[in-house]
DNA sequence: ACATCCATACCGACTAGTTGGTATGGAAAA
DNA sequence: TTTTCCATACCAACTAGTCGGTATGGATGT
């Protein structure tokens, strides 16, 4: 188990970084062997093609982020709205350092896939919505409490903000600078403060 | 001019639908001179390198995307926040067909050449910050004219709103399945509405 | 009018190096 | 012994980029 699991977990760990860092074509398969400091022989023992690693990276992402976002002190806080707002803010505290440490991998690497390798596609869609899915119950939970009554649901509210997680990422890349990420994160926290607000109230106009 | 510009031309536009087909590292020199219908010779007669052409295919990109919404009719609106709503419906409007169709070649490219191009990186980011600039008198007009005191600026909504769109392009791609994207413009429409809400006024849940 | 010159546009075979993937064999666990 | 795990050596296909060459057409000199 111990050693078993290492060849395997370091490509995977590998493959995340390196994905992150050149996308899933740029890496090459002696790239993910070199910085997981294993053999080429390792590499398809534990996958058959480089396709197989995309797929499992892809999932492999998910169990990463699920375990950080389940451990996360946001989750302890019992009011919906509000963890679902401590959610938006956790996801821009962690807006932190440099990009390829904090953007998403299947979010990268679906771009690239999704035309040529439908199984890549799938697993980073698994990954994406599997994830927006932990949002869904707190906002339809928020929306009953606070009644509003919409035109949107809570599904797509969720989706949205992946989407705009999503986009925030790729405007930090183009402009090399996270702080334009962070802007966009404001708007999706001010976006779903405006939704929730109580009705038939004067507002600020911030 | 009109034989001596075409095989140029025929290789921006093969790169900009190859890139959105399979993103850049996978789109061969190769693949562009067929799609082109033209030789390697040609290629790299007008183009230095591949990298060279990235770059040209983002600035050629920003010339074709520019002038199509330079003539389009959301232009004509007078009222600046009218013709920031219509620009939303427009982008909303744009979502039909083949994701390959309407999704963004430099936000594809730009996930992939950040750490690695920084000459493409810089065009991308050029392309799409230009693009949001469009926008930001009209956002800043609407902000005088609707009397909206804002912690935020005129710039970062106008980012957000590339953000947004970015970001539904990747859910689109992961979901194969434009609806996802809309749901998400859709979105970004009910906030822009709810910033330039009337204040001291009753406004509806939905 | 005609010959010369030369720049631009383009072609396609070629190469040096890289790619994903395979074949084989050995160490260690079961 | 058999299976799992992994290393080394290797390969065929593909990659970006090169190179020698052709075609065209405009400018210039005579």
């Amino acid at each position: 188990m111990s050693k078993t699991q290492t060849a395997k977990t370091k490509l995977l760990d590998a493959a995340l970084s390196l994905i992150r860092e050149k996308g899933f074509t740029a890496t090459t398969v002696d790239d993910l062997c070199a910085r997981a400091g294993v053999s080429k022989g390792a590499f398809f023992h534990y996958f058959k093609s480089k396709d197989e690693l995309g797929v499992a990276a892809a999932q492999h992402w998910s169990a990463v982020t699920g375990e950080l976002f389940e451990r996360a002190s946001f989750r302890e806080r019992t009011d919906p709205l509000e963890r679902l707002l401590a959610y938006i803010e956790l996801r821009r505290e962690l807006l932190r350092g440099e990009i390829a440490a904090f953007s998403c991998v299947v979010g990268t690497m679906v771009q690239e896939t999704y035309g040529q390798h439908p199984q890549i596609r799938d697993a980073c869609a698994a990954s994406i919505f599997g994830h927006a899915d932990t949002l869904v119950d707190d906002i339809a939970e928020a929306m009953r409490q606070r009644g509003v009554v919409a035109d949107w649901t809570a599904e797509s509210l969720a989706a949205h903000t992946q989407a705009v997680l999503q986009g925030a990422f790729i405007l930090a890349k183009a402009k090399n600078d996270v702080a334009v990420a962070i802007e966009s994160v404001d708007h999706l926290r001010r976006y779903v403060e405006l939704l929730f607000a109580p009705p038939a109230q004067t507002r600020s106009a911030s």
